[in-house]
Parts: structure tokens; sequence; C-alpha cells
DNA sequence: CGACCTTGTGCACACGATTGCATGCCGGGT
DNA sequence: ACCCGGCATGCAATCGTGTGCACAAGGTCG
């Protein structure tokens, strides 16, 4: 109104003050289309109710100048980022870079971007992390996070959350259920003589660690095992070295251990001590790491398809930003036999 | 213009036709403090030149409103994301965790959040990847990438880019300093009595394999060994699997494998030879992932600080954006020493 | 005492895309 | 011949923030 306003052609040259090469707006292609800055937008969202012809001519110039939409004003104007946060407690367990990868994935397929963010394994900084993503993108998944409880209820009113390996009332969670692991974990050890089990367990209060020791009260009872509590450890490789005497001074002939990395741990210490695994202890995992097949002996472990998990949680947070409301599924974990597990034998007192 | 511009009250009534709770704006931080939207921004971004009473009591005001700057808003009139992107080859494989860690770490401290994308291994997405990151991000940083060369200067022409452990005319990048873990690793074998030493390869065309396979042929004849190429491998536990073969049938009495992955494949497949290491052979990876020091024997390997790689990564784009030219560094490579290295001792005859 | 500078603040436009509403055109029915 | 409906398209407002320029008030100096 202020200026000619029949000028349609290259944005005024004012807006050249700041700002590098300016890219080619939608106001480019269409005035080389000769149509409205209206017209060319609705070429690409409304794809139906369009003469056809106009619609294809307004595309291949898009294309021809290398047109490409500007995702901060979008953003500004639908409110939507097309951006996910993926908040992960530590990136260097190799349980979470499977996660990653397969969100990233699925969130690639999908036309979104995922933020990560690791917070260093402190529970008190999640919150404040996730209020900092929340400006960023349109929902979270917090993965196997150990933030308390009513951070955790703060959170998910913060912005559209979805929870990885851990379960929250009101909150939407896609889970592992361990049934299936365990189960076949029971069977496999009755199979092999085995009566007595230590659980060499995680931390305290952790979620998972909770959800795996309940597995096993409730499946090994059931298949003629006992189960011998070992403790709670911190979840690294040396916890599981620094476990392996409670291990030495129980009496059972096969223990689980809260993940993987401990269970190496655990393994590579009792070599240590000239113990022969699995010949005098047998041992089962839980996650299945890559390097869980590239020890030797490789190690028997609870897989869990961490992968499956990432594209889940992005796809359900996906439907539900689309307003389609769907459930997070409860992911299928299985036994995957090494050479950790063997006959039950006596072994030769500590 | 066309409505009482008196009432700058709350936000519009209309603004609310579609959209979320809609979150406190300057508007409504202005309102509060009775000054205009421009000075409620001036507050922020001009702390100098301001009279210091209304400034301190627009920002308590802010801050007890809760108000936080719309990211998208900022972006779009500023130009700037206030992201970084941080492609990899693979996430899964424990090098990058590493430098994501610590790019994220520094990231975060500047008020930069991090886009991370994986490839898949695959050479020819990268470009594309970079053009969707482009958009999204201010500057992207390219980590151990394979992409062609033509490739990386089309994607340097996109954006502002840093690489990772790659080398290309024109474009910055963060390195590796092979020499004086090389040196040490040279001095150390030399020590040990050993004179001729195999090289067991990564992927024929990688900028990093060249880079170390030249730091040995630099460094190692000036201390007395002999370099012997054993080939190029597959750059992962089963390449290194294979590789046991070609070693096995070389009459080193030392190798340096472009990896720790590899390392470990070889390193298990020869002690299921029956092989004794390091007593018949020592074996040095390159890297130290943290699984090196878990195996058994722990992994003699050359140390990348790759934490320090990915810090580096950002404060140099974070530099670049803001102006200010600087040169990214290179990173002092040490060997780190564990049980796969000892006195050279004849190998009986394959 | 007036001209001029400094300092603090507001007006208005811009960034690039989306979208409700209006408009113009064309064809068919009464 | 006129009106109405449908369809394709344009107008203009809007999202929330940044910033050049204008302008007012107060102080200083000649």
């Amino acid at each position: 109104m202020t200026h000619s306003p029949g000028q349609v052609g290259a944005p005024r040259a004012e807006a050249q003050r700041r700002r590098e090469p300016a890219g080619v707006t939608l106001r480019h292609v269409a005035a080389a289309a000769g149509v409205s800055v209206a017209t060319a937008s609705r070429a690409f969202s409304r794809p139906e109710k369009f003469d056809p012809s106009t619609r294809a001519r307004i595309l291949r110039l898009a294309d021809e100048l290398r047109y490409v939409p500007h995702r901060a004003a979008q953003a500004l104007i639908t409110g939507r980022t097309m951006s996910l946060g993926l908040v992960v407690p530590d990136l260097t367990n190799p349980f979470f870079p499977g996660v990653i990868k397969g969100a990233q994935a699925r969130a690639r397929e999908r036309g979104l971007s995922l933020l990560i963010a690791d917070t260093d394994e402190d529970p008190g900084a999640e919150l404040a992390l996730v209020g900092q993503l929340a400006q960023r993108t349109d929902a979270v998944v917090l993965c196997s996070s150990r933030m308390p409880d009513d951070d955790l209820d703060r959170a998910a009113r913060l912005c559209p959350v979805v929870l990885v390996n851990r379960e929250h009332p009101g909150v939407p969670a896609v889970t592992f259920d361990s049934d299936a692991g365990v189960r076949e974990a029971a069977v496999h050890l009755r199979a092999l003589g085995h009566r007595r089990v230590g659980y060499v367990g995680g931390p305290a209060h952790s979620f998972s660690d909770a959800a795996r020791a309940a597995g096993l009260h409730a499946e090994f009872p059931a298949h003629g095992l006992e189960v011998v509590l070992l403790g709670n450890h911190d979840p690294s490789f040396e916890g599981g070295r620094r476990a392996a005497d409670v291990v030495l001074s129980s009496d059972v002939t096969a223990v689980m251990v809260h993940n993987d990395v401990m269970a190496l741990g655990l393994v590579g210490r009792l070599l240590d001590y000239g113990l022969d695994i699995p010949r005098e202890l047998s041992v089962i995992g839980w996650d299945d790491i890559e390097f869980a097949g590239m020890f030797t002996p490789g190690l028997t472990t609870v897989r869990m398809p961490r992968e499956d998990a990432g594209r889940a949680a992005v796809g359900y947070l996906e439907a539900a930003l689309g307003g389609r409301t769907s459930e997070p599924p409860r992911l299928e974990t299985h036994l995957v036999f090494r050479q950790t597990t063997a006959r039950a034998h006596e072994r030769r007192p500590g």
C-alpha cells in the first residue's frame, strides 16, 4: 500500500540490507509463474482442487529455481517446527545410538528432524533440557529417563512427550515386554540344570531395573527357578566388575545381569579370577548391544529391539501431532543364545 | 491501522483462531512493563545504552511471565537459526557418539542446538542430507565423511561447513595429528624388538586410511621399522576377523590396525586360532574406543581425542558465524598402552 | 537564550509462508 | 436474459521478533 504494489518482481532492494544471498523465496517462483504468492503456496499444500496445468507449471518452476521453503517462516505461521527432540542419558552407552538411529530413520522418512540431547547422566538436568527442547521442537521423546516422577509430570505439561523404556501414569510410552525374553531365559537355564539364579541389579531407583527384577520374579519361580538378588550396582563396565565378588560368594550357578555392559565387566573380572565361564557360572545379559557378540566368550543376552523402539516413538509422536491417536507399542524381547551359558556344575567353593 | 491501535493489552482475540495456548510473547511483557515491543526487544539485545531501571524492570517482568523468545520468529528475522547440523556415517560406530557428545556440550554452552544426521554409511546420500540440514541450520560439521570431492565442494557452497577427520582444499577441518601417536607407537614397538610391522588398512578410498598409512610411512622407517601393507578391509569387526588370515600368513611380528573395532575382530579371530597374543603377535589399534580397554587382552591403541574434536568443530563454526575468523585445531594423538603389545618373538610357522 | 548533542523510546516495516475471505470468470438452469 | 453456483486465483492480515529512523526531553555550550 505504501509502495507501488504492481511490482511483483524481485524482492525489494532494501531487503538486502542485512542478510546473505537471501535464497529464492515463494515470491520468486510466484513472479516467474505469473501468479500470486498465495497461489504458489497453495500449489504445494492443496494439490487437489487446483488447475493441474497451473500447478504443474508452478512446481516445475519452483524446482528449476531451486526453491526450498523457509522452515522458520513456516514454523512461525503454522506453529509447527517439524522437528522432534530426543533426550538420552548418555550417548556413549551403546544402547542409545540404536534407538536414535531408529528414531532418526523414521523421522527422516516423514520430513522431520531430530534434535538430540545428552543429559550426561544427570536426571536433575533433564527437566530443564526438555524445557529448552520444547522451544525448538513440537514434541520430545524421553529415553530411559531417570527423571523424578513430578519432573516427568511437569515435562509432559510442557509439550507432548513419549517415553521409551519407562512408564508413568498419563504419559504414553514405548515399552519393552520382558516376558518373552525372560521366559526363554528361564526355560533355557532350567533345561541346563540350573536351580538358583542370581540377579545383578542396576541403579536402585531405575525404572528399568525394577521392571527387569519384576519380570524375573514373575517368570522364574513358575519354571522352578529360585531368584537370588545380588544387590544394586552402577550400570557400567566397572559396576559389573565390582559385582564380581558378590556373585562369587553367592551360591548361584547362573546370573542374569541388568545390562550387557555390566555383564561384560562381570565376566571379564571373573575370568581374571580364573573362573571357567560358562562351565562354572552361566551369565545372561540384557540389551544385546553390538559388542555382546564380539567378546569371547560371546554373551548370551535378552535382546531389546531398540531401533524399533526409536521408530515407534517418533511414529507415535508424529501421529499424535497429526491428531491421529494411537497406542505406542509394547515391543517383544527375545533371548539370544551365545557362549556364556552352559550346563550347571558345582563350583569349587570360593 | 485497521483496528484501534491504543489497545496494547493481550494479543487480539482473533489470533487464537488456530494455534495452541500461544505462549507469552514480547507483546505481553511490553504491555506489562508499559513500554513498546521494540523497547522490550532491545532490553534483551542492547544491554548497553539503555536506562538501567527500565531494563531491569522489563527483564524481571519477562522472567515472571515466563517469557521465552520464539525461536522461529527470531530465525525468520535474523536469518540465524541458532542451530548446527552434524553428519556422521554411522551412529552405532562408537567413534561418533564421542564427537557428538563433545559437540553437543559446547553447543549447549553457547545456546545452540545440534541436529544429528546418520547417513547409514552411504556417501552418496551425504550431499542431499547436507542440503536438508542447510535449510534448518546455520552451518554443519561433516564427520569422517567419505563424500566424493566434488560433492564436498558443492556442500561447502551450500552452507558453512567444517570437516572432522578429513581434509579438503578450501574447507576448514578439525584434524587429528597422527604424528605423536604414531611416533610413540614406533618407539614402543622398536623398543620391544619388532622390525617388521604390518598395517591392516581400512576402506580403500577413505581419507583417514590414507592419512594413517601416510603417518606410518613417514615415521616408522625413521625408527628402523619396516612397514608391510596388509590390504584394505571393511572397517568393521567382521572386516577385522577376515583380515586374520592375511596377518597370519605374513611374517610380521606386530600390526597396526586401521581402527579399534577391526583390531578387536582381528585379535578375537587370532585367539580363536590359538595364537598367543601378545606373545606371538603385537596389535595396536586406532581410536581408543571405550571398549578397547574392556576386552581381554586390553587393546593397545592410538587415542583420538574425539570429544575435543566435536567441541573444536562447533567452536570453530560458532566463531565463523560470529564473523570471528579462527583456525580449526589439529589435535594431538597419543599411544595408550594396554595388553596387546609385548616383546617380539619368532612365531612358529603358520 | 537558542542551537546542538545525547540519551531513551516508539513507529512502522520487514522476514517468508499460510489462509480466510473476496472476487472474477464461466456455464447452466429457469 | 438474468441469476446462481462452482472454481481458480488474488488480497491482505498474520505469526513474533529485530531494527532503521524519527522524535521528544534534557543537558551543555556559545
